[in-house]
DNA sequence: TTATAATTTTGTAATCATTATAAATTTATT
DNA sequence: AATAAATTTATAATGATTACAAAATTATAA
């Protein structure tokens, strides 16, 4: 991982690349989601920016999100409804949200299940797939399972 | 479908057998999930039942549907983030949103197909697989898909 | 570079779904 | 029928997101 991946110089290409015009809060908001594949809410983003960017305004990161999500950049993700998350990671993948510790962790799709998962005559576009369980670590019983 | 499935006796015992006292407001919101298998929100739930209970509030369709969620009778979905929703098909299956028209299709899951959706190490206890892209109507360009 | 037009950001107010609360009602138990 | 427990109601509070208009930034063209 380069840091060139994440200069400015290459994000605002990408952006470019992306029919999008390469504003400075979108540059933040971009870079941000790079580094941290937390799945991030708009209002994480904003805090974790606003010390470094201190006229950064909340509807700015809304409007960046919006911005970025329309042009496929980042995608979004809601595993309780309650909470909206963004995710720089845009290729098909799993999300396992564990019911006891909370984490959402990221796992690979195979390519062949992932064109399985449409109902025929359908056409897909986009795919997710959310499991609910326990991680291995809350999975053994009384074991607290730290993040 | 028979009649007798939507009688007050039989979700009254399907409440009991899950543990939950059957109080008027849940009968009635589990009733109307029951009959409409479009994934209504909270929010279409209150307003079609209210003409027929107009001393039903806001907070007992909310209330009813966390009492029934906590007891697996029927389960969340949300395909934005912007729309909590509510299915009382609660095996496992996928949800198809037609990004063109706005409809969400059900679609089956064979058992292997949904066993295979968990990373290694991790228990699921439940999953659900979310696609989006054209629905069958849609897909044929420039036509124009009802519903 | 400077001028102009288009887009984005900011700060604040408004909206809207959901949750909290306490009193009244309903349901279950004795 | 009396008592206790849970639920419902109505309303207020919360909190995330959106709307808005003015200020700032970015792109385009002279």
């Amino acid at each position: 991982m380069k840091t060139s991946e994440y200069s400015n110089e290459q994000l605002d290409q990408r952006m470019r690349n992306a029919g999008l015009r390469p504003s400075s809060a979108r540059i933040h908001v971009l870079r941000y989601l790079e580094k941290h594949r937390n799945h991030p809410t708009a209002d994480r983003i904003y805090k974790a920016l606003r010390p470094d960017l201190p006229s950064l305004s909340r509807a700015s990161v809304y409007n960046s999100l919006a911005a970025l999500e329309r042009s496929g950049l980042v995608r979004p993700l809601t595993m309780d409804g309650d909470e909206l998350r963004y995710d720089a990671h845009v290729e098909d993948h799993g999300h396992f949200c564990c019911e006891r510790c909370g984490a959402i962790h990221d796992f690979p799709l195979a390519p062949s299940d992932a064109a399985a998962l449409c109902p025929d005559g359908f056409l897909a576009r986009r795919r997710d797939v959310l499991v609910w369980g326990l991680c291995p670590g809350c999975a053994e019983d009384g074991a607290d399972c730290a993040k």
